[in-house]
DNA sequence: AATTTAAACTAACAAGTGTTAGTTTTGTTA
DNA sequence: TAACAAAACTAACACTTGTTAGTTTAAATT
C-alpha cells in the first residue's frame, strides 16, 4: 500500500504549512519541496485551497467521530473525559502536522470548507459541554463555570502539538499519566 | 493626550492581523482601513515588519516585566501563580488584539525581532517553571511532571483572548474567580 | 503673510502569486 | 512494439505584493 501522489502532496503541504503557515507557503515552495514544478501539482489537486481543506477536515472529522461514540457510551463523565484526553494525545502523535495546520490555518479556509470545519468544531464543543454538564448533574464535577472549563481544557488539548514538537519533549507514557491528572484534579495538593 | 498617527496605525494593524493574519493583510488593506493610501503609511512606519515587531514586543515585554517582579516577591508559590493568572486576564482585556497577534503571528517575525521575542518568551517560561519548582519543593504542589504543568497552564493563559472574543463570553468577575480554581485545583470533586 | 513641517497623494518598480494551456517525457499495459 | 495513461514539463496570464521617488496639500509656527 504505497501513497498516491496526491497523498504525498498533502503530507508535504501539512508539514510546510505547520512550519511557516498557509499563506507563507507558495505553490512553488511546495512543488520545490517535492522536486517538481508548481504547475505539475495541478495534475493531482485542483487548488491550494483544496489542499488546506483536505488536511483540516481529515482531523476535524476524526475528532468529531470519536466524541460522538464516547458521548453515547455508558460511562461516568470522568471516564469519558479521560477517554477524550487520551484520544487527543493519540491524534496528536498520529497527525501532528495536520493538527498544527488545523489550529493555525483554519481561518484561511474559504466558503464550504470553512463552514464544514466550523460545523464540526461546534458539534465537538457541544458534545464536550454536555459531558461536563452530565458530570455536574451527577455530582462528579465541581460547580465551576461551564464555559471556563470547556475553554481551558479544550485549549490545552488542541495545542498539544506545540508542546510535542519541543526538544524537551517528555515521554508519551508520562503525558498519558500526568495530563489527565493536571486537567481533572489540578496541581495543588489538597 | 491624543494618539500619534503611528500609534493609530499599530492599533488598526493589530485588529486586522488578529482577524485575518499578518500575511493575509496587505499594506493596501491596512491603509484603506485608515482611509489613506498605502504609500502614506511609510511617512510613519518604516516597514510592515516593524509594525508586527512593535505589536508583539510591546506585550511580550509587559508579560516578562510582570513575572520578573512577581518572581522576586516574598509570596507562596500559589499566591504567585494566582497573581500570574490575574495578570494574564488583565493584559487580555487591555491588549486583546496585540495578544492574538503575538500568538498567531510571532512566527512571521524576522531576524532581531524574532530573536528578541523568543528571548522574552524563554525568560518568561523559565521564571514560570522556577515558581512551579518552588511550589513542589515547598510541598504546596503535587508531584506532577513539571513540563506538563508549564505547558497546560501557559497554553490556557496565552489563548484567553480566543475565549474572550466569543459572544457567549462570561463576566470578567466569573473568570477571575473560576479560572484560578480550574487551573490550580482541578474540576473533579474530591 | 511667509515659512516650515507633517502627512497625504500619484505613479511606478521589481518580484512573487495561483492557475491555465499546451506539450513532452515516463512508465505500464495491450 | 504500439498504444495509452500518468505525471512531469515550459511558457505565460492577470493580479497582488511591499516599497520608493517625487509631488502636492494641509496645518502649525514664525
Amino acid at each position: 500500500m504505497s501513497l498516491t501522489r496526491k497523498q504525498e502532496i498533502i503530507i508535504t503541504a501539512s508539514r510546510l504549512f505547520k512550519e511557516r503557515g498557509y499563506n507563507a507557503i507558495s505553490m512553488r515552495d511546495l512543488a520545490a519541496e517535492m522536486g517538481i514544478k508548481a504547475a505539475s501539482l495541478y495534475n493531482h489537486i485542483s487548488s491550494k485551497q483544496e489542499i488546506l481543506g483536505l488536511i483540516i477536515l481529515k482531523v476535524a472529522e476524526e475528532f468529531t467521530q470519536h466524541i460522538n461514540t464516547i458521548y453515547l457510551d455508558e460511562l461516568s463523565s470522568i471516564k469519558k473525559l479521560e477517554a477524550i484526553i487520551q484520544n487527543h494525545i493519540e491524534i496528536t502523535l498520529k497527525y501532528t502536522h495536520h493538527l498544527a495546520c488545523m489550529n493555525n490555518d483554519w481561518i484561511h479556509l474559504e466558503d464550504e470548507y470553512k463552514q464544514r470545519y466550523l460545523n464540526l468544531r461546534n458539534e465537538y464543543e457541544s458534545k464536550f459541554r454536555q459531558i461536563l454538564q452530565q458530570g455536574k448533574d451527577e455530582g462528579e464535577l465541581k460547580d465551576i463555570d461551564l464555559e471556563i472549563v470547556v475553554f481551558s481544557v479544550l485549549t490545552t488539548l488542541r495545542t498539544l502539538h506545540i508542546w510535542y514538537a519541543k526538544k524537551t519533549s517528555i515521554q508519551v507514557a508520562t503525558l498519558q499519566q500526568d495530563l489527565p491528572k493536571t486537567l481533572l484534579y489540578g496541581i495543588v495538593k489538597s
